[in-house]
DNA sequence: ATCTATCTATTAGCATGCTACTTAATAGGG
DNA sequence: CCCTATTAAGTAGCATGCTAATAGATAGAT
């Protein structure tokens, strides 16, 4: 009768909740690098979307709003684990560059992530990993 | 080769965004009332857990630490939606009642909390819904 | 060429999560 | 009975998400 009373009523608080988890369990394991799951995926994302990458197009990329990542970026920044260099061609702009010591940070980071996902994920099949995933992107596609 | 590269490694990420993404949905639809996901999830744990819960009962409940229940019952609180009383067998503490006004308000979020569930889960079967929370039980069960 | 729209990065301020700490009260061992 | 450890609520301060508003630059229409 009352909320929660049925799995379709408990996905949303579930999903948060099980999330906030996750980045705890990041968050802690970073902690000693300084990092943190937010931070880690700026990196992450940098690399993946190439080097010299616009501040506007990593935020796209990394799926927050500009000013999310504004932050981040400035403390990457004052970390030496990135740097920002003005655009030749757009004087508004802001490219978004790796440092050697940010890839020598990622090849660190990427160990633990990877030992984590693999305990944390232990026992679930890629099929029911894909299941979810599929689940996601429908309910994100259900907004119209 | 880098991370993000398979649905095992992307996981992570896509959980927090889906999970960011579905509270904006949620406080899009509850900000004319003024409350929110976290406020909203307070109240029905109160009322699921039932009347005069004490307050790390009810942190318990929701899932979050005290000082974030603290800050979220202290707005319900100057809104009138609940109170906290003093325990009466033991004094450091205090048991959180809904009033009147918070019982009125929860039957207008259930409607749009109903009406915004189903259609973000439109078309995902029950079958593929209980295996979203079966793994997130399991990734919560791995770390021991 | 200029006027207006828009766009990029940023700042300011709010909400919500956390940990570390404080205060007051309880509980348990001696 | 008393001393210590624990527990409940709250405070302080940080991290990370958001929107609204700003400043400066670009783009597009006329």
């Amino acid at each position: 009768m009352h909320s929660f009373s049925s799995p379709r009523n408990e996905f949303g608080f579930r999903l948060g909740r099980l999330s906030r988890w996750w980045r705890g369990q990041i968050d802690e394991r970073l902690k000693p690098l300084g990092l943190t799951q937010a931070r880690w995926i700026v990196l992450v994302n940098l690399r993946r979307g190439g080097e010299g990458m616009l501040q506007k197009d990593l935020a796209r990329f990394v799926g927050v709003e500009g000013p999310t990542l504004v932050r981040v970026l400035d403390y990457l920044e004052r970390k030496k684990l990135i740097e920002r260099r003005a655009d030749a061609s757009d004087r508004r702009a802001k490219s978004v560059h790796l440092t050697d010591q940010g890839h020598e940070s990622l090849r660190q980071i990427d160990s633990i992530a990877n030992e984590l996902r693999a305990r944390l994920l232990d026992g679930i099949d890629d099929r029911e990993l894909q299941t979810c995933l599929s689940v996601f992107e429908r309910i994100r596609g259900n907004a119209e």
